[in-house]
DNA sequence: CAGAAAATCCTACTTTCGGGGGATATTTAC
DNA sequence: GTAAATATCCCCCGAAAGTAGGATTTTCTG
């Protein structure tokens, strides 16, 4: 088996030794380089050619450890990026996460954790920590536990099924079709949504009610 | 420590009954019930208290091992389910998590694995198998494996401008009078974005770029 | 049962979208 | 230098979206 080649992402030189010596003193890996700033991750890091980025999110300069990796991953697909970070921070795991992380682990993780996640996730895994697997898996929940503010209460269920329908894209007529009313009704409902969303039209709509992502990252053109 | 109470939902005995001994051999776990069919376990598997649900998807009866645990899940929303199953299927997998489940593990893994998933679904985790964890992480990503599509290089800079404003949610007028150029301008640049990315509409364009998020994750109802 | 809420349909009107034709200047590429 | 690509603008037309102001039936609720 030919050793995974593995990069470092990290600014804290006494953390990223350490993770050097593990790598180099295990056969299954091979330590490339290290990289303490994202400007120069993303002009370096593709030429070393790594499977495997380990990535500290906060960095030193402008850059954090996901803007790199999203650049990077952007023009360098295949690159495999495990995050790993102090904190528990909610947003910048999904943050992270859409923008092409593969992994995600605490550093409280044991080190022998960190090395089988790199194996696991060069075999097509995606390691977490519990924690983090478990609010990765909660984001899919239709329920919430702490339902403030919730349109559930506020539409009725013919309107959450129209909104649902716009939500996919569906144009008045194709939904009037689908739900056997006229146009006009469908018209209704929408009239009806619109004022208790408090907004004007469906991109009002989408926007208010979180479907439409408008990130300004630049992995934006990479669909 | 308290032994964790276990549930079993699986309707192939053979099975169940290898989970039943593996956990009565283990102090860690207490063993509660079996139950193989999914309108059993809805009537009677809240009054045996369980911890943790061991799901098995497919089962003999009318309702799914997924149908199952969506009616006790929303009754009693502590109830961890792990689901096992067989088969990688995606479509189920993402049913499984909206409706609930905390963790996913295919039969294939080991004994051990199960009982060790089992602790940490119990500790605030949430197991999964690697490939289904990959398929979880990937359903957040941006970019795709293979990076065909660039719409970087597809668009020119001002169609990607008009873009940009279409996402968030501007009308052509607006856009119109933010880019100083004229209404027709502003149209005759949606019409060639449409054609390159061959959709018909403005909706299409925000599906087709990702931009819409119709995935299970979107918090629905709730922001 | 009475009133409220919800779902349905209607007409008529305005605005916005999107398609199909163009046209003209500027810039870029071969 | 010529051709292609880009950005700008124009007109016409029909479809879709959204507004305004109704009416009717069903269903839920006190």
């Amino acid at each position: 088996m030919k050793p995974i080649r593995v990069v470092i992402i990290e600014d804290r030189a006494e953390y990223s030794r350490a993770l050097q010596t593990l790598l180099e003193g295990d056969g299954r890996f091979f330590y490339v380089a290290t990289f303490t700033k994202g400007e120069e991750a993303i002009k370096k890091l593709p030429f070393e050619r790594p499977d495997v980025v380990l990535t500290d999110i906060n960095l030193a300069g402008e850059l954090s450890g996901i803007d790199a990796m999203s650049a990077i991953k952007g023009a360098y697909p295949k690159i495999l990026f495990m995050m790993l970070t102090v904190l528990e921070d909610d947003a910048k795991i999904f943050t992270a996460l859409e923008s092409g992380a593969s992994g995600y682990l605490l550093k409280d993780a044991g080190y022998t954790r960190i090395l089988d996640a790199i194996i696991e996730l060069y075999n097509g895994g995606s390691p977490m920590s519990a924690g983090i697997a478990r609010k990765v898996i909660e984001s899919f929940k239709k329920t919430t536990p702490d339902n403030t503010n919730n349109y559930e209460n506020l539409l009725t269920e013919r309107e959450k099924e129209i909104l649902e329908a716009l939500c996919h894209g569906k144009k008045g007529k194709e939904i009037a079709k689908d739900l056997f009313i006229s146009l006009e009704t469908v018209k209704s409902h929408c009239h009806n949504i619109y004022e208790k969303l408090h907004v004007k039209n469906r991109m009002e709509m989408l926007i208010k009610i979180g479907r439409l992502r408008n990130s300004p990252r630049a992995s934006l053109w990479t669909i």
